[in-house]
DNA sequence: AAGCACTCCAACCGCAGGGCG
DNA sequence: TCGCCCTGCGGTTGGAGTGCT
């Protein structure tokens, strides 16, 4: 188990990443689909580590990338999913599929953990951390949550075209245009499969339903409401299946609570989903103003 | 206007674990 | 079975941006 040592080199450059960069970077993964990092530098010529690279391409590149502000169903199935699972950033990305799991863990981080913790604090004078349901027994979860909903300081659901930022590096417009032509989820996708169309930055691709996520299905249908149908979902995750993305590898393991089991519990939660999603929110965010 | 403090997030670091010879 | 290679994950950092005094 030896740690890679494609970081330690001399003369990798690090840092920010250059229009040039990610132009060399999505050519080439769109020529050979992402993998096989090791190999990427090498053959691009591009003077980053491997890790660079698939960090690149998984948390900025990638086709299917929400960026921008989180809306009140994905804060809501944040807090709900971290409650249950933990700081497991990767599972929980796995059903907000449009997220990327640097993006949930910084949003936790800078966001929602202050917000509970602050209503935690508020609420019941106990600090615990939102790290670990350790703590307080009033864990944040909608099962504790009451429906004080009033309005709200959350995040507006701005576009994330909207969002304004001086570097390359946060431009998705830029991005988009690199993405342009791009049509895969994953090369791992099976050409023989049903495709189906998802919109990235704007630009229109097919995304094979049975390399990504189960829930990612029509995206969701934005989210919480795609719980209004459990009963396909229940009996995927009935068979204990272990859900896999679109690059095939496994999202959760053993050390994680059985999916079955969360699964059916979320899907239960479904009536009440909507009202989680915004209510809760909404009381927390009340809450702290 | 300048300096300081704070926030946010892209990127990095190091460990864990699976695959394979 | 063992050890190496490679990738994934979670925690952390650094710097740009923003707000406050």
């Amino acid at each position: 188990m030896g740690r890679s040592q494609c970081c330690d080199k001399v003369g990798i450059k690090r840092g920010p990443w250059t229009q040039e960069e990610d132009t060399v970077l999505v050519s080439y993964i769109q020529k050979h689909g992402p993998g096989n990092w090791r190999s990427v530098p090498a053959n691009t010529g591009l003077m980053r580590c491997s890790k660079s690279c698939r960090l690149r391409w998984t948390n900025y590149l990638r086709p299917g990338i929400k960026r921008g502000n989180f809306t009140k169903s994905e804060e809501g199935l944040i807090v709900h999913l971290q409650s249950l699972l933990g700081n497991k950033w990767a599972a929980i990305a796995s059903y907000l599929p449009q997220r990327t799991d640097n993006d949930i863990k910084n949003y936790w981080n800078t966001h929602l953990k202050k917000k509970i913790e602050k209503h935690q604090l508020a609420t019941t004078g106990c600090t615990t951390s939102s790290d670990s349901n350790n703590g307080c027994p009033e864990i944040m979860t909608s099962r504790c949550h009451n429906n004080n909903a009033s309005g709200n300081s959350c995040h507006s659901n701005l576009p994330s075209s909207d969002l304004s930022s001086s570097s390359y590096a946060s431009s998705t417009h830029n991005i988009s245009r690199l993405l342009q032509g791009w049509t895969r989820c994953s090369p791992k996708v099976k050409p023989t499969a049903p495709d189906q169309d998802l919109t990235c930055h704007g630009i229109q691709m097919k995304v094979d339903q049975e390399s990504c996520h189960p829930l990612f299905n029509e995206e969701l249908k934005q989210l919480l409401p795609a719980w209004e149908e459990p009963s396909a979902e229940a009996s995927f995750y009935g068979s204990q299946s272990t859900p896999a993305c679109a690059d095939g590898k496994k999202r959760f393991d053993a050390q994680n609570p059985p999916l079955a089991a969360l699964e059916n519990w979320l899907l239960d939660e479904a009536a009440r989903q909507v009202d989680l999603s915004v209510g809760y929110i909404d009381s927390i965010s009340h809450a702290f103003i």
